[in-house]
DNA sequence: CGGAATGTTGATATGCCTCAACTAAAGTGG
DNA sequence: CCACTTTAGTTGAGGCATATCAACATTCCG
């Protein structure tokens, strides 16, 4: 019976080669499994932990919290990301980590992590190198988040998701499923639920993408990469999915 | 006469504690020096450098080039920084890099660096975290550009650049010298130059800050910190400048 | 001194936020 | 299993803020 690491394993070979050995050291690494309700958070803004999660099933996200109790959604984690592998070299969290629906993530203790490093250095450049995407995903963004109409911005969110998910074969057919509400996806992109809704309402009409009830469709690839302006280079796989 | 790589160990102390035998190691690199025009790019999206550059002085930043020929500028980069590292681990530049001033950068192959992480990898681990920094940067600009209203974006800019030039004595009583342009501000914001232009008005009616060719002059400190809901966590500095 | 780049100001329009009312769906308890 | 409550989604109306455009002022450079 396979490792549950295996899917992070399977991750990492997106962007890097891993000797047999690599691959053996990190799926024999001990670690323990956790559940996570949806909503849950995985760890809180301020918090300084000790373990590292790696997503097994379901999708997590980080968001900062602001002031008045809402959040600001920052990126989105599945199968295989470590979405808090920055807590191995920064202490304290300056955001924290929650399930969208109902997930299960395993946690390695830095410790262990540092060890491993430390005996096959290029574990921890695989390692960095996800953290690297990860930044250039905030930048992207930012860059979405800043610059791009309602519809476009949706477009894109839907864009990565899906291209992120295909990569690591967690799509079916042409859909993917998202554990997420308009609100949130508001606070993702930075827009009010009404715009959310009738953007998506845009959407759909377009004939692009459809996203009802958590579960989105892609319905003209081309069309859609071409309305969001998505280009995949910053997701830096070795080979792009095909879509 | 000290290297000039000087900066970057005193950038690395800032959050991480390095033996004398890692601050020699890291001044004893070997390097060119390459001095840039105002605008001039060190560095341009889809290019594959084998070196990673320092900052020595000046000023520097990320940016995303837009269809229309714009630009989103994502973070800035000063004396001790390393704008580029992540092309360290990932081969093809997903933004560009160039000069808002005159600057000038010391230039590192790869090679050297990746050769010092493996003599000490607690080294490759000072630059990891100084890479996880920038990530939790990029996280702001995010919040920052979704959620703050004109007045208090602009804030958080100029207290986020003050407070990290002050923690690298790059500031001068209360005022620290920016090289950018009110078109820039609003590439980086996601804003129109004509609300910055306002914006600035109110700041500096706020009597808070001021900003005026070139140069930020923080007057209540406080006050900005308190109008931008600025918290300095997301730095990660070892010991908080004081302001 | 002349031209270009940068900054300033005003007028206008529109796109998005806010608010509110309503519908639909889902979960809860009798 | 149905009534009830709660949550999520939908739609419309209205007002404001910010983008856009245009004219002008200023500064910077050659």
């Amino acid at each position: 019976m396979p490792s549950p690491l295996r899917v992070l394993t399977r991750k990492l070979k997106e962007h890097t080669r891993l000797t047999n050995e690599d691959v053996a050291i990190i799926e024999g690494m001990s670690h323990s499994l956790r559940r996570l309700e949806p909503g849950e958070d995985l760890i809180r803004q301020g918090e300084r932990p000790a373990v590292s999660a790696v997503v097994i099933e379901g999708l997590t996200a980080r968001y900062h919290l602001l002031p008045a109790g809402a959040r600001q959604y920052l990126s989105f984690h599945m199968a295989g990301d470590m979405p808090d592998s920055q807590s191995l070299f920064i202490d304290t969290m300056d955001h924290a980590v929650c399930a969208m629906g109902p997930a299960q993530v395993a946690l390695i203790t830095h410790k262990a992590l540092l060890a491993a490093f430390e005996r096959r250095p290029a574990l921890g450049f695989a390692i960095w190198r996800e953290t690297l995407i990860d930044a250039a995903i905030f930048r992207e963004a930012v860059t979405n988040n800043s610059t791009r109409a309602p519809r476009a911005r949706l477009g894109h969110l839907f864009c990565e998701l899906f291209y992120r998910a295909r990569a690591s074969s967690l799509t079916t057919e042409n859909s993917y499923s998202i554990p997420i509400s308009l609100v949130q996806i508001g606070e993702a992109t930075g827009m009010s639920i009404a715009t959310v809704n009738r953007s998506l309402q845009q959407l759909r009409a377009s004939r692009t993408c459809s996203f009802e009830k958590g579960q989105l469709q892609v319905k003209d690839w081309e069309a859609l990469v071409r309305l969001s302006r998505f280009s995949p280079q910053y997701l830096h796989q070795r080979k792009p999915p095909d879509i």
